[in-house]
DNA sequence: AGTACTTCTTGAACACGTTCAAAAGAGGAG
DNA sequence: CTCCTCTTTTGAACGTGTTCAAGAAGTACT
């Protein structure tokens, strides 16, 4: 049995834990590129292979990031749409929040974005190991739509959470080309595009526009069919 | 004056052209990532300090990929819509000829446009070092629209090339992440979405779209300023 | 031809991400 | 304690993109 003041976790999850943190802390303070390994491994007080040990690429130190960014922003995201009914209000709130909490590492962030373009990079927001997290976002998105008053076509109201996480995934991707003094640009694009898309979701319900609202739900359902 | 049997191609040239021929051989060959600096220099018989005087870094060789294959698709292209009247046949013609063109390059491709996500790569299509390539491609799209006989609000009429080409971009995006078979998923995704396009672009010269449509043609306008 | 100046070329050296064989530690069985 | 096994840790070494001081080759002018 383990002993009388040893705490829980083990020596390895220390060790582990230990050499993230101080991944963080540099990649804020240094960025991504100029922080090396090795600096890493000496500012933890380990040896660069012990690194290597837990992590398998300086890559996927950044998991750590985008995990407590996803974190944040569920969180701030949630107390932020509780009560409002509108589904455009609720729908801006979920984005603009992301951009706030994103903001601090917008800086740096950019250079781990980049990776994340990489479809064979495990980072990829439609690669398998990112299932969990994207599976999050789209359920928040999901809350944006259940919780609303809007009235939808029933065919979209089922797939525009995904719809929705696509349009996020292309804010993000405006978001990380943004040089725009506080991102404000990024800002722009949602609160001028949020209505646009509510408006031309709510044109779903109209006889006329059947069709091509189907045929839009259709094709990116066939599209995202992973095989 | 020049000596009689010298040809007008300085040695410099030369050399510079040797180099990026090489370069695309062994990439297209053995892919971008397992293609060294020094492999490039070794089998064009030069020092790989003389690679780096022409170009100035591996990254930028990528270049001579991007500009073949524009180069291609604006010939190719044009002889596809010749005589062809309805827009969507022509959108749809110029996209199809793009993922003809870029098919023999997708398997190492895709590491070549990764770096092109970077927004401080100069291969970015949005950078300034790309603004050559970016008119040239919009500029096709302008030819789509102006020798079709469609029916556009004159305003959507202006900026429609610029937005056909981010939705150019878009269609990239979708095929560098496209593992199916001979990439047939994008052709799917350009064969259902180009309809759907065209028939959005007609709704323009309604009046009840007008609004939207004058407000999406603003934001994106407003989006593309640099400062 | 000689001299000054620019362009081109070289290869050793650097810093980095990553690997790996080997050592050290931890924990139990006899 | 001794032996064995598994986990953890080490740091030298490898291959890479990139730099740079030095020299070679070319050019222009006197």
């Amino acid at each position: 049995m383990a002993g009388a003041n040893v705490p829980h976790v083990a020596k390895s999850e220390e060790t582990r834990s230990l050499i993230v943190t101080t991944a963080m802390r540099l990649f804020t303070e240094n960025g991504y590129d100029r922080t090396t390994m090795r600096a890493i491994a000496a500012e933890a007080g380990v040896s660069v292979g012990n690194a290597y040990y837990y992590f398998s690429s300086k890559e996927q130190l950044i998991q750590g990031f985008y995990d407590e960014i996803a974190r944040q922003h569920l969180d701030a995201a949630r107390a932020r749409i509780d009560g409002e009914s509108a589904f455009a209000a609720r729908l801006k709130a979920v984005l603009l929040c992301w951009l706030d909490i994103a903001e601090p590492y917008h800086r740096f962030g950019t250079q781990f974005f980049v990776n994340a373009a990489d479809p064979e990079s495990p980072l990829s927001p439609f690669s398998d190991d990112s299932s969990a997290a994207r599976e999050a976002s789209i359920g928040l998105m999901r809350e944006v739509v259940d919780g609303s008053d809007v009235k939808l076509d029933p065919e979209l109201r089922a797939q525009l959470p995904e719809l929705l996480w696509l349009y996020q995934m292309g804010v993000v991707l405006y978001w990380v080309h943004d040089r725009s003094a506080g991102t404000k640009r990024s800002r722009m694009l949602v609160e001028r595009s949020v209505p646009l898309i509510a408006r031309l979701a709510a044109l779903s319900r109209l006889r006329v526009f059947r069709p091509v609202s189907r045929e839009i739900v259709d094709l990116v359902q066939d599209l995202a069919r992973r095989d």
